[in-house]
RNA sequence: GCCUCUUUAGCUCAGCUGGUUAGAGCGCCGGACUGUUAAUCCGUAGGUCCUAGGUUCAAGUCCUAGAAGGGGCGCCA
């Protein structure tokens, strides 16, 4: 293997007959003479020029679609005007034969519902091979970013023995025997005798945990696997997600917005600057399946310009008081078209949402100071008595990308805040704690990373972003 | 969880107001051709019309129930 050369590589190499050795995957076989060859280093491929009388016809039905060989040959300049470059076959070894009777897959457009059935082959095709590269530079794009700005990475517990968090329904972690579990006197599945002496789940969160390490190292941030057991069926759901969650020590609100405002911005710069091929093949991808599509179902930008516009321009930041009189005074409202009241008090729906991003004003959109009564226990309370210093940022098509807060860090009014929620004061009595001895005024949020990559590769199913998606009736491989 | 649409060949789909032997393109398989670019041309095979009931002389087509999938909503990231 040590003479193999990335076709990446190849394709911007000076052809002067010099030998050399690819190995890839076949795209295509045509008139019997060309290979297109791909490694998955590059989406372009390599061809290789094959001499079918040096090989028997038997051999060379073996080289189909997918298939997998070894070639050793010259590099010359194409003859073909397709390509710059092209590989005269010396020698052509199968390493994987290809049984086309039983594969699935087609070299021709499918549609991502069949291919998300096959999801142990689609990272095969050019989409899935753009999305996923992406998926990675994001991915590297987030550590970057808090480790150039002074961040430590935390890892926080994927197993859980919170059980009110109050982030949604929870995943249980166990080792009792379903069928015959040990009960207590009172009938109840006694936890006692579980394996971690109590009842544990997957997390979905690693903020409250994540908020002991801000208070000791000033500033982390979690990136890790998410669990929410929600009978969630929708395009933008997950049962298991990737979420990355930043916790500052001395900071408010107002840092909380600069912080998530030039983190998107990092990403999305990074995903420009470093996957251009993938992002105009994925933009080309949509304009075309936008072509049979009628105007008003089209999306007003292409995904570039989307991005450089989400890049160029400030996000608007308005509260949740604003964005209710705003609404109030919409067209949509005026003329009975919203199916969701909008009054003071009662939360923003995806539909009014949509008009403050996609009618009102453009670009993305954080909205802050909601009610408290629809948020979560830990959120600051604030002057008023009535809103918490959360925030929401919202982006075109997908609606929440992140959700925030500055935590409340009076030890009394949190101590009233779950009291009042019913939250569990034995069960979290370490993070009460943390307003006990040396507590600090901080904030932090949660990006949903798959959302952030749906927007960056403008898929419109979550469920084709992350490799092996999780979701109610769906955990396959 | 709610609403809605869909389910016919390996894939994408057609199949009229119910009426002979259910079709097409692509793919596969076989053949021809050979500087191709989703190569081209010819040919063969391939179907429990999602499942179970029902209506009818007759059901892919109509009705009922269920299953699976898509989209929308809710919950949220």
């Amino acid at each position: 293997m040590s003479k193999r050369i990335e076709i990446k590589k190849i394709l911007t190499t000076e052809p002067k007959g010099q030998t050399v050795t690819v190995m890839g995957w076949i795209r295509a076989f045509r008139s019997k003479r060309f290979i297109a060859l791909n490694d998955g280093t590059t989406f372009n491929n390599l061809q290789v020029v094959v001499d079918f009388e040096e090989y028997d016809d038997d051999f060379l039905k073996k080289l189909s679609f997918h298939a997998c060989i070894k070639v050793t040959g010259a590099l010359v300049e194409s003859q073909g005007a397709g390509q710059r470059v092209e590989v005269l076959a010396r020698d052509i070894e199968l390493l994987g034969e290809n049984n086309l009777e039983e594969y699935p897959l087609q070299p021709k457009r499918q549609t991502m519902e069949f291919l998300r059935s096959h999801a142990n082959y689609r990272m095969r095709t050019n989409t899935f091979n753009a999305v996923f590269k992406i998926r990675h530079g994001l991915a590297f794009a987030v550590h970057k970013f808090y480790n150039d700005n002074g961040f430590y990475y935390m890892n926080t517990p994927i197993i859980t023995g919170n059980d009110a968090e109050g982030a949604g329904e929870m995943f249980r972690v166990t080792t009792l025997d379903a069928k015959n579990p040990p009960l207590t006197e009172e009938g109840e599945v006694d936890f006692t005798q579980d394996f971690f002496g109590k009842s544990t789940n997957l997390t979905v969160s690693g903020q409250l945990q994540g908020e002991i390490g801000a208070l000791a190292l000033g500033k982390i941030y979690t990136f890790g696997p998410t669990f929410r057991a929600e009978n969630s069926n929708t395009t933008r759901h997950l049962s298991e997600f990737w979420m990355i969650e930043p916790e500052v020590a001395f900071m408010d609100l107002e840092g909380n917005m600069d912080l998530a405002e030039s983190f998107i911005k990092y990403l999305i710069n990074h995903a420009m600057n470093h996957y251009p091929e993938e992002l105009a093949f994925l933009d080309k991808r949509i304009q075309d399946a936008e072509k049979n599509m009628k105007k008003e179902e089209r999306r007003p930008m292409g995904l570039l310009d989307t991005l450089r516009f989400v890049v160029d321009n400030d996000f608007e930041r308005i509260t949740y008081t604003e964005a209710v009189r705003l609404l109030q005074n919409s067209k949509p409202y005026k003329k009975g078209r919203f199916e969701f009241p909008v009054e003071w008090g009662t939360d923003l729906q995806a539909e009014h949402e949509r008009w403050l991003v996609e009618k009102k004003f453009g670009k993305p959109v954080i909205v802050t100071d909601y009610p408290k009564d629809f948020k979560a226990f830990y959120m600051r309370l604030n002057d008023d008595g009535k809103t918490v210093a959360a925030m929401d940022v919202l982006f075109p098509y997908i609606g929440e990308v992140i959700g925030g807060a500055q935590r409340e860090d009076r030890f009394d009014v949190l101590k009233n805040r779950m009291n009042e929620m019913g939250v569990d004061e034995e069960e979290l009595g370490w993070y009460l704690d943390l307003r006990k001895f040396g507590g600090a005024p901080h904030a932090g949020f949660g990006l949903g990373f798959e959302r952030m990559v749906q927007f960056v590769t403008g898929m419109t199913n979550i469920r084709d972003v992350i490799p092996f998606p999780r979701a109610p009736r769906l955990a396959d491989f």
